[in-house]
DNA sequence: TCTGGGGTCCTAGGACCC
DNA sequence: TCTGGGGTCCTAGGACCC
């Protein structure tokens, strides 16, 4: 029985939904190019060129625009369906690189390599790199290391030192070499560690990740959180977090916007909020859920204080847990009602759905209706597969509304490449 | 003079992630 | 004029119980 230290890959797409935007717009191709959030309100991804610029992560785009469009740049509002699409071509090609994958996130995904200390990992991660680049077309960086944590910092070594193009294996590093690119790490680069914990281990002392690493874990405990003492342990190669190749089943679904402009009535909130939990209901019967209970949120927005200011939420338990769009748009429209105060501009409205249980695995109580319920459940069935078919929103809840003036606003959307026949893109051949 | 103590459950809020 | 959305985990503190 051979057993080896576990290695894991941490494989990153490079500015992610930008690469997205640009691999479908030749023209893009050297420009700077941002994406812009929900509403078109906070720049979530740029492009080198961008980066470049200086334009920070997260800015609104309304403060920097005149000045970004001065210099060229492109601003695109976020088109989800292309990127979750490419996102899925994505992972298809790394499941072709290891049997155990954990998909992390829309753009990362965590591989294990364990058992593949007889390959030149280096050379593999390089392999990865050029497969993706040819058959999806995307840039992606690969960090190799014993644990998650130092497999994220290896990915960031990886994207900013050219010295290792676009692969680092951390274990190959020879000691001093590791030391000093610890040394020369803000703490903040680590996962897991925010603003707020930089600010407190900056007044101890701890700024680089070299000292980080180095420190006491249980000291680290006492004076922060587990979740800091096993982010330090992960650096010294210990693995605290597994690998999560099967996702588990969500704990609660949300569904939230802010609206394109300002919501005063309760008509038109009643109409958001049945839209949102129209769409968590769906997620929910997707993943063959229940929920045991709705809560209903409202907020006017925080970023106007000369304005009165409002916020609630309000959770209610179900009687019976449930993934009945129309039982639950009632039920959510009863919390509404209790929290709603008029006279206020409200700015984003938003429901969660709670004690999420597998469908069916309720008890029957006195109370139930065997006939009535299969109803409705045949009813919803029918109507995922009519809006699977014909388009989100086809067949709809009446209370959703149809004038739906509290929508986000998405000026700058590029085509559903790929997602939709009438959007796809032309090749020209002369 | 002197007013228990420990366990559990729930919730709100904080911190982080992408 | 214009500042995202969706998630997880942990902790502290209050309520309640014996």
């Amino acid at each position: 029985m051979h057993t080896s230290t576990p290695t894991v890959a941490l494989v990153d797409c490079n500015n992610f939904y930008a690469s997205c935007e640009k691999l479908f717009a030749p023209k893009l191709a050297s420009r700077p190019v941002v994406v812009l959030s929900n509403n078109d309100g906070c720049v979530v991804a740029r492009s080198a060129e961008a980066k470049a610029l200086g334009i920070a992560m997260g800015v609104p785009w309304f403060k920097i625009a005149e000045q970004a469009l001065q210099h060229g740049v492109v601003a695109l509002s976020s088109n989800y369906a292309l990127y979750a699409d490419m996102s899925n071509r994505v992972v298809d090609v790394l499941s072709g690189f290891t049997p155990e994958l954990e998909v992390y996130s829309i753009d990362e995904s965590f591989l294990n390599l364990s058992g593949f200390a007889h390959l030149d990992l280096a050379a593999y991660g390089q392999q990865i790199r050029q497969r993706v680049a040819r058959w999806v077309g995307l840039p992606v960086c690969v960090g190799i290391a014993p644990t998650k944590t130092l497999a994220k910092l290896a990915n960031h070594f990886a994207k900013k030192r050219p010295i290792f193009d676009g692969v680092c294996h951390l274990d190959r590093l020879d000691e001093t070499t590791r030391k000093q690119l610890f040394s020369e790490t803000a703490v903040n680069e680590v996962w897991g560690v925010g603003g707020r914990i930089t600010a407190r281990l900056a007044e101890l002392g701890i700024e680089t990740v070299e000292v980080l690493r180095t420190a006491d874990p249980e000291w680290i405990r006492q004076h922060f959180s587990v979740v800091l003492e096993r982010t330090v342990r992960e650096l010294n190669g210990t693995a605290c977090l597994a690998l999560e190749t099967i996702a588990p089943p969500k704990k609660q679904i949300m569904a939230s916007r802010s609206f394109g402009s300002a919501v005063f009535h309760l008509i038109e909130l009643r109409e958001a909020i049945a839209h949102h939990i129209s769409r968590a209901a769906e997620k929910l019967r997707a993943q063959g859920a229940e929920a045991g209970a709705v809560t209903v949120m409202i907020r006017t927005n925080p970023f106007k204080p000369t304005d009165p200011q409002y916020q609630r939420s309000v959770t209610v338990p179900l009687a019976h847990p449930t993934a009945d769009t129309l039982e639950l748009v009632e039920t959510a429209a009863a919390v509404l009602k209790r929290i709603y105060r008029p006279g206020l501009a409200y700015h984003k409205a938003g429901v969660m759905l709670s004690e999420l249980q597998p469908a069916g695995a309720r008890q029957c109580d006195l109370f139930d209706h065997p006939t009535q319920d299969a109803r409705r459940h045949a009813t919803m069935q029918a109507m995922d597969a009519i809006n699977q078919k014909w388009g989100r929103g086809t067949l709809r809840a009446a209370a959703a509304g149809r004038a739906q003036g509290w929508q986000m606003r998405r000026e700058r959307l590029s085509p559903a490449y790929t997602t939709s026949w009438a959007e796809l893109p032309i090749a020209l051949a002369r």
